[in-house]
RNA sequence: UGGCCUAUAGUAUAAUGGUAGUACAACAGAUUUUGGUUCUGUCUGUCUUGGUUCGAAUCCAGGUAGGCCAACCA
């Protein structure tokens, strides 16, 4: 029996078409502008772009809308192939807008042509006092009524540089009071003598967004346009130009972006964050954007879950970052390598183990995986580091860790028993010490005992070191991107946390770029870009789920 | 004195005129050499008022609430 899965209604609306034969394959796109990275907003739209004619049959164009070279830049261009990529898509054809400025431009003779495009004199302030207001119509410009000749004629010299900017554009001729702002005579082109990524200096005028867009889709047959909500006024402008130059009807749909807490998606301010220092480039780990989510030890398949898991629709939403939280935490469980790290010290002395002994215990790699994995070897001796957090003078209820008196078992190695401890003059612990059972080794345990607590551990002398990233949110209000006032007063002092030596075990010092770790009970982890071989640098992706740190908050 | 979009548990999303379901979160328990994982169970929902209908989350009308539209940005 074939599981009915519901479809969201983007889905709906192509089983249809596919249905109806409207189509025989279905081709959409996805368009960014590249003037800034890619965030996990980006992610969603990727996701269901890519998704629906993986799902349906087509493919997939990854097309840069490059009409406005003031703020595009090859940098963009390049870190969105990556990342792409790295999510795991194939794009059809890599295609720029800057392609069919030569199209664009025949299209805008054509309007003008047929009288339904005119070169306007004014400049922007004086557009913009014409056109109205949501609520009132708009007044016809002074230049609306100039001959096909005149306007031909302009719009030529205009291509050839003859005017400064600002100073005419070219606009479609609709209606003033239209009640669609949109419809108001858009300006279709304006002047920019500034040079283009990829046109260089070819061209200093440069086509609107609203005349580039629905006709590059409509060039490349694009069957299902998706964009989000913020275009849905747009769409009456696409079609009117698409009926006009009676060209490929290319179908736009929109949803609702998505939003996630904690988080923002503008890339005005996330360029903000990365200009004004407050992070560490586009790529900061605690950045959602692709690659602060790569670098942070994210993969692909978690950030796909999560696009899949929080749908499609058209209503304004949140989403809980718990959510993508628990998508990597769920890949991770699933291929992290088990490791052991210390990383808030204190030294544990076994008491009745004899000093200068070294053995080896093994432990297992991935105990979600069959056989766990595999096992690594990891050397035991008479001075281990355990969490300071894991010793406790005066137990807490349902303490089940070490306290004076407590029994717990060392991961993979012995049953222990807390005999004593030591303090500095400052009250803080020093050293924990405790007698071992012999006959309670891991994998040979005859002793018969019952703990309730395990913890991690590294022999001293064995230990190696590392320095560790803990990041906390980037925000400290849940919707950080509402406009009351600076989004910058939200951001959270304490988002990142550097510990300069943790105590690692020695197969990490083999740790590669890319390779997912478990520290058992800390959380997951992978290397960090400015790791050296010298200094391991890793950085927490997510915590475990910690059941304690609730109860314990009772 | 406008046009357009939207409204289902705390969050996100199904139910396409016929039993309001799923996931995350929360809570309780079992298992566990990670207070992880896994498993079991519990809690909480159709914005509102009418209408159509044997029957409405679904269709219609009014209301309410939220969002978008007045860049030579995309």
């Amino acid at each position: 029996m074939i599981e009915e899965k519901s479809q969201n209604f983007i889905e709906e609306i192509i089983e249809e078409d596919l249905k109806n034969h409207k189509y025989t394959q279905i081709i959409t796109r996805f368009p960014p502008e590249p003037n800034g990275y890619l965030h996990i907003g980006h992610a969603s739209s990727i996701c269901l772009n890519f998704g629906l004619t993986k799902k349906f049959g087509g493919y997939t164009n990854l097309r840069f809308d490059d009409t406005n070279p003031v703020t595009e830049e090859t940098e963009y261009v390049e870190s969105i192939k990556e990342d792409v990529k790295w999510l795991g898509f194939e794009w059809g054809n890599e295609l720029y807008a800057s392609d069919y400025f030569e199209t664009l431009y025949k299209y805008a003779i054509q309007l003008i042509q047929e009288g339904l495009a005119y070169v306007d004199d004014s400049s922007s302030e004086e557009i913009a006092s014409l056109k109205g207001t949501p609520t009132e119509p708009g007044k016809n410009s002074p230049f609306r009524d100039r001959s096909v000749e005149e306007n031909l004629e302009f719009f030529t010299k205009m291509k050839a540089g003859v005017f400064p900017d600002g100073t005419k554009t070219l606009r479609a001729k609709i209606d003033m009071a239209h009640p669609n702002m949109l419809m108001r005579d858009p300006v279709l082109y304006r002047i920019k003598h500034a040079h283009h990524h990829r046109t260089g200096d070819k061209w200093c005028i440069y086509p609107m967004y609203d005349f580039a867009h629905g006709q590059s889709d409509s060039i490349e047959n694009v069957t299902h346009s998706i964009c989000t909500l913020e275009f849905v006024p747009h769409r009456e402008l696409y079609d009117w130009l698409i009926e006009k130059l009676r060209i490929f009807p290319s179908k736009q749909y929109e949803f609702a972006r998505r939003n996630l807490t904690y988080t923002i998606t503008s890339k005005r301010k996330l360029l903000q964050l990365v200009n004004e220092k407050f992070v560490d480039g586009w790529d900061d780990p605690r950045m959602t954007t692709i690659s602060g989510m790569r670098r942070r030890g994210f993969t692909p398949e978690s950030i796909r879950d999560f696009c899949e898991r929080i749908g499609v629709a058209k209503r304004e939403n949140l989403v809980d970052m718990g959510l993508l939280e628990f998508c990597v935490r769920d890949h991770l469980n699933k291929i992290a390598q088990r490791r052991m790290a210390v990383l808030d010290p204190v030294k544990l002395i076994l008491i009745n183990y004899p000093e200068g002994q070294v053995e080896e215990v093994m432990s297992e790699n991935n105990p979600e995986e069959e056989n766990a994995g595999g096992v690594r070897p990891l050397f035991f001796s008479r001075e281990l580091w355990i969490e300071r957090e894991d010793f406790m003078e005066v137990p807490a209820k349902k303490w089940f860790r070490l306290a004076p008196g407590a029994i717990v078992r060392l991961k993979s190695a012995y049953i222990v028993k807390c005999e004593g401890f030591k303090k500095d003059d400052k009250g803080n612990i020093t050293e924990v010490h405790c007698s071992y059972i012999p006959e309670s080794k891991s994998g040979s345990d005859t002793s018969g005992m019952h703990v309730k607590g395990t913890i991690h551990w590294i022999s001293v002398p064995h230990a190696g070191i590392a320095e560790v990233r803990l990041y906390d949110r980037l925000f400290n209000v849940e919707n950080p991107a509402v406009d009351d006032g600076d989004f910058r007063t939200h951001i959270n002092p304490d988002s990142l946390r550097i510990i300069k030596k943790a105590y690692i075990e020695a197969s990490l010092k083999e740790a590669t770029a890319g390779e997912k770790f478990q520290f058992i009970r800390k959380g997951y982890f992978t290397l960090d870009k400015y790791s050296t071989p010298e200094l391991p640098v890793f950085n927490r992706t997510v915590t475990l789920k910690d059941t304690w740190a609730k109860e314990s908050k009772k």
